[in-house]
DNA sequence: ATTATATTTCAGTCTTGACTGAAATAACTG
DNA sequence: CAGTTATTTCAGTCAAGACTGAAATATAAT
C-alpha cells in the first residue's frame, strides 16, 4: 500500500506534530493514516506503508486504543485484526479533548485539592496559599467546562466554537433576558 | 531558600506534569517556584531551591522565557537579574492557550493549506480530500475560536468559561433574538 | 492434535533530549 | 582599566523512552 503524495505528507507532517500533541511519531503516524485511508487496516498494512517494525506497530495500536482512538473492526473472510479510527473530525477532538483533560488535569486537581485539604496548608505563606487556591479553582472551571463542552453533540459543539467570542455578550454587560444564571459583571 | 511542605509538593508535582504539558520537569518546576514565591527570584535562588545546575536554570529561564511565562524584574541594589512569572492565573491560562496553539496548531493549518492547494491534491482519494479539508476547517474554527477567547479580558475569559455549555441555548432550537449571526440548527 | 497464522512481550540497542561542569562572554564596580 | 560578579554557551555525559528482532503466546484452520 503506497501512499499518495499529499497522503503521505499529511502522515509524515501528523507524525512530526506528535512529540507537541504528547504521543511519539510512530503513533501519530498510524492514527495519521488510519484517519485518512478510508478503510480498516490490519497491522502488516500499517508496517508495510510505514515502514517500522512489526513490534512497533503492535505497541502504538495499544498506545492508541488507550487514548480511545481507534477500534478493531473484523472483517469478513480475515481473520487479522484491523483497526480504524473516528472519522467525523469534530468526535475526534471531543476524544482528545477527554483524554487530555484526564492526563493534564485531573491529576493536578487531585494533588491540589489534598493540598488544600492537608494540615500543613495553614503553615504555608499567604501567597502561596491564594496561588494554590486560585490554580485549583480554575482548573476546576475549566475542568467542568470541558466536562461539558464534550457531552455536546459534535454538531452543537461545532456551532458553539463558530459562535466564539460572541458569547461574551452574555456576561458583560447586559445579559440576554433568557440567561438565567448569567453573571452580570 | 527551604520550601515550606505544601509549596514543595506543588512544585514537584508541577514539575512532574512538565512532561505532559510539553516542557521538561526542570522547566516545570522553576515555573511553580516562580508562581508560588510570591516576589522575583535570581538563578541561583532558584538553583539552591531546586537542587539543579546554575547552567539547567539558565537554559530553562530561557525556555519560559520563549513560552512568554517570565519577565525579568529588576531590584534595587542587586545586580543579578531576577525572574517573576504571571500571577493572574486566567492571564496564564491566556498565555498558556496562546503559546500552544502557536504549537500545536499553527504548523499543521499551514500544512493543511498547503496540502489543498498543491496540484497533487486533486488526485488524491476521494476520502482523503474530505479528510484534509474537514481537518483544515476544524483546526480553523478552533483557531479562530481560541484567538477570540484569548483576546478577552481574563475575568471576562473566566465568565465564559463559567457560563459553560449553557452557550449551547444560543445555536440550538431559538436563538436569541440579540445573536444576529447565531445559527439556528 | 498439529500446523499455520496472528499478535504480544521483552531484552537489548539506538535516539533524543535533559543535564552538568567548565570555559567563555558579558556586565558592572572601583 | 583591572578586577569582580553574573550569565550564557557548549561539549560531553546521562537518562528516558522509542524502536527492533527474536522468542513466546494466542488464535484459528485442517
Amino acid at each position: 500500500m503506497e501512499l499518495k503524495p499529499v497522503a503521505k505528507r499529511f502522515v509524515l507532517h501528523w507524525g512530526e506534530m506528535g512529540s507537541t500533541w504528547g504521543v511519539n511519531r510512530t503513533v501519530a503516524q498510524i492514527h495519521a493514516l488510519l484517519f485518512i485511508a478510508g478503510r480498516p487496516l490490519n497491522a502488516d498494512d500499517i508496517t508495510e506503508t510505514l515502514g517500522v517494525a512489526r513490534s512497533n506497530v503492535s505497541m502504538s495500536l495499544r498506545e492508541l486504543s488507550n487514548w480511545n482512538l481507534i477500534r478493531t473492526a473484523p472483517l469478513l473472510g480475515d481473520r487479522r485484526d484491523h483497526y480504524e479510527t473516528i472519522t467525523d473530525v469534530w468526535e475526534l477532538f471531543r476524544t482528545v479533548v477527554r483524554e487530555r483533560k484526564m492526563r493534564e488535569f485531573d491529576p493536578t486537581i487531585s494533588v491540589l485539592r489534598d493540598c488544600l485539604a492537608s494540615d500543613d496548608f495553614k503553615s504555608e505563606d499567604g501567597v502561596s496559599q491564594l496561588r494554590i487556591k486560585e490554580t485549583l479553582a480554575l482548573m476546576e472551571a475549566l475542568s467542568a467546562w470541558a466536562g461539558e463542552m464534550i457531552r455536546l453533540e459534535p454538531a452543537t459543539m461545532m456551532k458553539v466554537i463558530k459562535m466564539g467570542a460572541k458569547v461574551q455578550q452574555y456576561v458583560r454587560g447586559k445579559p440576554a433576558a433568557s440567561v438565567k444564571k448569567g453573571k452580570t459583571a
